[in-house]
DNA sequence: TGTACATCAGTGAACGCGCGTTCACTGATGTAC
DNA sequence: TGTACATCAGTGAACGCGCGTTCACTGATGTAC
């Protein structure tokens, strides 16, 4: 049953959109390949026919994931001029929605400590993302020595990635609204 | 070979100790009862006649853990007065030492995303020991209203656990070093 | 353009391995008289 | 206080299971003439 190239093409893309999907819900160990395949309408068997190992599709999901969110974020943020538009990249980011769908969200709020253990291909890649996300708020800082925007964004990013995983750690869903909210305030009131 | 009440209760004691090391090194999820056992200096059989399962075992160590934190956070910041002993707790948290030994850190950032897919006991445990490390940066915050010292304490937990997670994904070294540097530097400024 | 053959995406069984958990057994500790 | 028996911490083999990976096979696609 060999298929054509463009379907090939696709189904790899599907495999890495499903295992994006499920590292980020169950961790990267916390996903057996059986059924990331099965998630991608695949039988298991067929999984190295696109990827040599685990550890290569772990390194290509990270630096899509990656990409997706800075691309989610630089979306909403350009929506607005300057400081407005980080405002919003922030409310974004620090949402209830992003807390309540990390399949979909930021691969470091999601799996930061799972990616700290892998190799250094996908760590450089994720280094990219990450600076990446650093320039598209910086960017925006109007009136601020470029210097000192890139030292804000850089804790603004800090910031939303430990409130986004303790958010979603607390027990208490108002305590954990609250996270988010006082997080968000404070990233905000940093770039004025 | 039966043992003393004493010398069970400190073997109990040894595998807690020995499973905080080893799921902030390897996660959870990575982390096999037989190995643990090992570093527990017994044989993986015995487990169950000190935990019911591998859950609760989590649940006790996330405890434990995340008091050991607070308590030298605490001691950190105590040797020195109001602001000046949030600077120290601060240069504790984010230094150098702390992002290369996990083991013997933070249970937020060594495994905050795992932590999110416990159980509500492990989860409200850690909440509880997150809420005391706020405890012990807000009322060292002179000056400050009791409400806004506590935002300040909540939005530097966000900030700290944020930078390591990222300090310890960054494959450039020297960028891992200005990450807790530049937000080491705004956590401590946030508090003026 | 049509035909013959090579390629290879996907299937599903099988591989060895380590997982969490159970169990029969051992022998020192704890307890009852 | 000394003795007999019950308890139970720890051992190591075994359980079923799912893991990542391999492989023989199928049949549609790609390629060469």
């Amino acid at each position: 049953m060999r298929k054509s190239k463009e379907e090939t093409a696709r189904t790899r893309e599907r495999i890495v959109a499903a295992a994006a999907e499920q590292f980020r819900t169950h961790g990267i160990v916390g996903t057996g390949l059986a059924d990331l395949m099965k998630a991608a309408g695949l039988t298991h068997g067929g999984f190295y026919k696109h990827f040599s190992s685990k550890d290569e599709l772990v390194s290509e999901v990270a630096a899509v994931a990656v990409n997706a969110t800075s691309a989610h974020i630089r979306k909403s943020a350009h929506t607005r001029p300057g400081k407005l538009g980080i405002a919003k990249g922030v409310a974004t980011y620090l949402s209830r929605q992003h807390r309540d769908a990390p399949e979909k969200g930021c691969i470091l709020a999601a799996i930061g400590a799972e990616l700290a253990r892998t190799d250094a291909k996908t760590r450089t890649e994720v280094t990219e993302g990450l600076l990446n996300l650093v320039e598209i708020f910086s960017s925006q800082a109007e009136g601020m020595q470029p210097d000192q925007a890139k030292k804000t964004a850089l804790v603004a990013m800090a910031t939303m990635v430990g409130a986004m995983t303790i958010a979603r750690v607390v027990e208490d869903k108002q305590l954990s609204d609250t996270i988010l909210k006082t997080a968000a305030d404070s990233v905000v009131r940093s770039f004025e």
